[in-house]
DNA sequence: AAAAACTGTGCAAACGTTCCCAAAAACGTT
DNA sequence: AACGTTTTTGGGAACGTTTGCACAGTTTTT
């Protein structure tokens, strides 16, 4: 925006005083009188003064803004995040940017880029399902940005974390399965990188070893983009299904419904013999055909916590130098 | 972010030359000798230089990126606007900020006076079902911010436009459901105060009058909330259905998943024998059951026209007087 | 050979803040 | 009345850019 709006600079004009004072006056400093503090107060809010954030970013070189990256946010799981994210924000004084990589590695750095370039005071970032080289995160960290990562965290990167409990919403959907009959259960979990690929393809396994079954890779189907191509999702599919599986365990919210899509599509006439569990946090679950069982993330209370230990550490006096992994429970939405 | 990024200054410095050469050698200006201008470049690469957009914001009193208003994010609609908007805005060397009114009025005027005050470029902006008062918006517009309207638009306000045809959409779809043989549509809307609801209402009154259908007005049902209360969407059912439709027709995304959802919980014997059509960009409603009738909007290309004139109008030299309203087509996906 | 024109560069102000330092005013003490 | 304290205020630099203007050096024109 352009136009006249009033600065400190035309307050202090008016009122016969410094720009000092002014500045004084309105961040309520102690030094200053009760009296010129009501007055300029009483002007400010006559002309509808409000301070210039961008001047104060420059001065200040913060922006009391922090940047999300998230890879869609169309994805409701990571849109209930974000509205975590924003309550606690909001609360703090803070604005939030939010930045969709669309689970593209150079998307995500080109963000977190212009973000860190915008003076943003800490990052909140869930990696991409194509990232494996988080460098440029490394040097910005160096250079004093604060970073929390959630859901999809690197293993060996020393800061605030917060992750679903992947294991244990992993294996109560497998064992959900089990206990429902099922014998010949697939997975179709995320590109490798990921940590929650990992974390969720053990919680898998486990569950097979509690109940005896033989655990076959085979079964395992991985989707380097994440269900961002529905070509690889079909094939995927049309790779597990020679094999007979009676269930299907889905360790992600768009391959969940993705697989639920390639299954309608290419072979309807099963879609609803197969017994599906996976993560997702879909508002819409309940409106879906076949129905499934479905692991749902904590999302809301992720971005809060996220938020949380972020803002932790940009106001922090001293660089912090103890970190947490924060990890929430998975709840298990059973089938109807 | 804090810590010590090199400036035009330092690279001055290092150069022996003045600040003033190096940042038209960045600028690329004409006046600057070929060779100045590739040894600066060279140097600037070397050390990674990133020009400090905050500082430019304020000298030039303008940010290179424009603010965007939906209710929601987590609503496809929404979500595939947004993403239209950025298609254009990042070809264009635009930056994109998103904020969430949620449908709340007071929401809604702080995010966008938020956004004004950190310079952004011009805003886009679809109004919250809760906004009456755009006095706010006049007045940001009057000191020089350009506004582009789309899909929600006021109807007295003098600016670029972009919007659905929601007449037509509203007619194929109540059309739809008069071919298939329904005598009794029942129609759920948005609060009255959005353009799109009456413009919708139209449409689906227009349609009664092609087939001789008498039009009754018990049979239409206002949500002032947009679906964001369950209840209210449940009241609403329930208030519905003793009047026996055999089939609604429902204006915004969110309301379709909702009275769905409400029909499904509140009276699900009768959630399969009453045909749907619905506006809705969800891109799960093939997974949905009952299956529907779906009006589409062209999202994307709404984001992305959108931002072509809102770009169009905060480059123009001289004020933009003539003012346009793009219309464009929704598809009708009828169910399987 | 002097005047005019053009090139390339530097100086310094400006954008709207914040904050260090010093000056002024008010007060208290002897 | 003179001094020392304390409280309140102002001056001005700084944050990192952009840009109007001036100036030096070179080339062209007459």
């Amino acid at each position: 925006m352009r136009f006249e709006t009033s600065t400190i600079k035309d307050i202090a004009k008016a009122l016969g005083l410094s720009t000092s004072t002014v500045s004084r006056a309105l961040r309520d400093r102690y030094e200053i009188s009760e009296e010129t503090k009501k007055l300029v107060l009483a002007y400010a809010e006559k002309v509808n003064y409000r301070a210039n954030p961008i001047a104060r970013s420059l001065k200040e070189r913060r922006s009391y803004s922090i940047g999300i990256i998230v890879s869609e946010i169309a994805n409701n799981f990571f849109s209930q995040v974000i509205n975590g994210i924003e309550s606690i924000a909001y609360d703090k004084d803070y604005h939030v940017i939010i930045s969709q990589s669309h689970e593209s590695y150079k998307q995500e750095k080109l963000n977190v880029e212009h973000l860190a370039s915008r003076s943003i005071d800490g990052l909140l970032i869930a990696l991409s399902s194509e990232t494996q080289d988080i460098g440029y995160l490394r040097s910005l960290y160096a250079k004093g940005l604060p970073i929390v990562f959630f859901d999809r965290v690197p293993n060996d990167f020393e800061t605030h974390k917060v992750i679903a409990n992947n294991f244990k919403g992993a294996f109560d959907a497998t064992e959900h399965l089990i206990l429902s009959g099922k014998r010949t259960i697939a997975h179709l979990t995320n590109s490798e990188n990921l940590s929650i690929t990992k974390e969720r393809l053990e919680g898998y396994k486990a569950a097979l070893i509690k109940y005896h079954i033989e655990f076959r890779p085979e079964l395992v189907k991985y989707c380097q983009h994440g269900g961002m191509h529905s070509a690889e999702l079909e094939q995927a599919v049309k790779e597990l299904l020679p094999l007979h599986p009676d269930g299907i365990f889905i360790s992600s919210d768009r391959l969940t419904t993705g697989c639920i899509m390639a299954l309608k599509k290419t072979n309807p006439e099963v879609a609803h013999t197969i017994a599906i569990a996976g993560f997702t946090n879909s508002n819409l679950v309940e409106l879906f055909s076949p129905s499934l069982t479905s692991v749902k993330q904590p999302a809301f209370e992720m971005g809060q916590v996220a938020t949380e230990l972020l803002i932790s550490m940009i106001e922090a006096k001293r660089p912090v130098t103890e970190f947490e992994t924060k990890v929430l429970d998975t709840e298990l939405v059973k089938k109807r």
